[in-house]
RNA sequence: GUGGCUGUAGCUCAGUUGGUUAGAGCGCCUGAUUGUGGUUCAGGAGGCCGUGGGUUCAAAUCCCAUCAGCCACCCCA
């Protein structure tokens, strides 16, 4: 047993596993580029304050989630835990915002120091979308149809459930805050520990809490959606007939909360039962408060960030990589001449394993265990004769070819070697 | 930060009420085939039984501590 591991909370990502990840990753940035959203990437660690005033000071994230570390010249710096933020940094430094709409999309780590379960790392991925500047639901709408998408592209539509909600304006979630505290006050000592502390710190969460007795005190509680001013009650419905217009499946679901400061209007969820405890794989919302926050215009935004390894747990089918042609060669001459081969093969974009060393029968076998198509095979006789031999290793067959048909005789290949992009 | 469960070969796991050289499957290596893989057969390598302490004539097995992993709470993607 290695006593090396890496740090708690972090893994290595290897073959079929990081083929996966790029492979969900792929098709958001493809959802996205056909969305007329741009690439952006901000950098994996900001000054602390970009994180500490947008999140929200009762904010876990916050608190005690932070990867917080001092710099050399003293400056509090944090590893991102999550992308708004540094977006919303990104577009006052960058001067951008005049420039809105600004429609962009990202993927990276993010850094939480959380305890690690089923679907919770301290080192995860996050693959995200944003829409800066309009204010409208179209936008909230668009970020929505964008996700789902993503979604149907990766067949996992059917796996997944969408959940919506309304978090009104300041003006909305001022009087219900009043409201459910008076509320709730009543029944302080019989609510979970947590969720008194939460009265007092960050009331509407208690609101999707998962204690049972708390669920019960709750489903008496008056509803939010009675508190909507209404504007924000326009919104709402403007939105959710939109989403209806484009065939989006949804529920409307009033408990759900999100846990930053920035959010309002439109929160939602998509949201899995497979997953174990951490059923959420994509969320988002509304942020129109968070650029003025950090000192910027009064710019409003809607996006939403997607949980690439949470994605990935729902994914069973294996990806398809194309399959390579070995080349093997037998003896000093067959080496040199598989190098070039090889060489040649590469530069007509097969995916080209070349054998290193080793007899014909360890050529063979690893080619079998790669999963080749089909071996090229180079010793004595080849070379005198200006052939080589290729195999197919599916199932067995050989064929003698000369170095100059090599190229179209491999074109029966094609559609298991060729690597495309 | 709090709780529950689990640590035996590279991987997945057996290991009876404590008892002598700790096992299997898969994988790996060698050979049956000195130019032919996948199947088969024969053989081989690989273990401080997570770590430290304790009980005992004797510990992978019982006790304590510690570390790690998993799952859950909390929180979140």
């Amino acid at each position: 047993m290695s006593k090396l591991l890496p740090v708690r909370g972090t893994h290595d990502l290897i073959g079929e596993n990081f083929r996966l990840q790029n492979h969900v990753i792929k098709s958001a940035r493809f959802v996205a580029e056909i969305f007329g959203y741009e690439p952006i990437e901000t950098p994996i660690f900001e000054s602390t304050d970009v994180y500490q005033r947008t999140l929200g000071e009762t904010s876990d994230i916050v608190n005690k989630e932070m990867y917080t570390f001092k710099d050399k010249g003293g400056d509090s710096l944090t590893l991102r835990p999550e992308g708004t933020a540094g977006i919303a940094r990104a577009v006052i430094s960058g001067g951008l915002q005049d420039n809105t709409p600004l429609k962009w999309y990202y993927s990276g780590p993010m850094f939480r120091h959380e305890r690690p379960q089923k679907g919770r790392l301290r080192q995860f991925h996050q693959f995200g979308a944003e829409l800066i500047g309009v204010a409208d639901p179209v936008a909230d709408i668009e970020v929505i149809s964008m996700a789902t998408e993503f979604l149907r592209d990766l067949d996992l539509l059917s796996e997944v459930k969408l959940q919506l909600n309304t978090l009104g304006d300041l003006q909305s979630r001022k009087t219900y805050r009043e409201t459910l505290i008076n509320y709730l006050s009543d029944y302080k000592d019989e609510l979970s520990e947590e969720s008194q502390i939460r009265l007092t710190r960050n009331p509407l969460r208690i609101l999707d809490s998962k204690d049972i007795n708390d669920k019960k005190i709750i489903s008496g509680a008056p509803s939010f959606h009675n508190f909507l001013t209404p504007e924000a009650d326009l919104f709402f419905k403007n939105m959710c007939s939109g989403l209806e217009d484009l065939g989006i499946e949804y529920s409307s679901n009033p408990y759900l909360v999100r846990g930053l400061d920035y959010y309002c209007h439109t929160t939602f969820e998509f949201i899995s039962d497979k997953l174990g405890a951490q059923g959420t794989l994509l969320a988002g919302g509304r942020y129109d408060g968070l650029i003025p926050m950090m000192g910027g215009q009064s710019i409003p935004g809607v996006g939403w960030a997607a949980g690439i390894e949470r994605i990935c747990m729902l994914i069973q089918k294996p990806i398809e990589e194309p399959r390579a042609i070995c080349v093997i060669g037998l003896g000093k001459l067959g080496e040199q001449e598989a190098a070039k081969i090889a060489l040649k093969l590469r530069q007509s974009k097969f995916k080209t394993e070349l054998i290193y060393k080793g007899g014909l029968k360890r050529g063979l076998r690893r080619a079998n265990k790669i999963g080749a198509v089909a071996a090229i095979l180079i010793g004595e006789n080849e070379l005198t004769n200006n052939i080589v031999t290729v195999r197919n290793l599916d199932n067995g067959s050989q064929t003698e070819v000369g170095f100059s048909e090599l190229d179209s005789h491999l074109a029966i290949y094609d559609s298991a070697t060729l690597i495309t992009d």
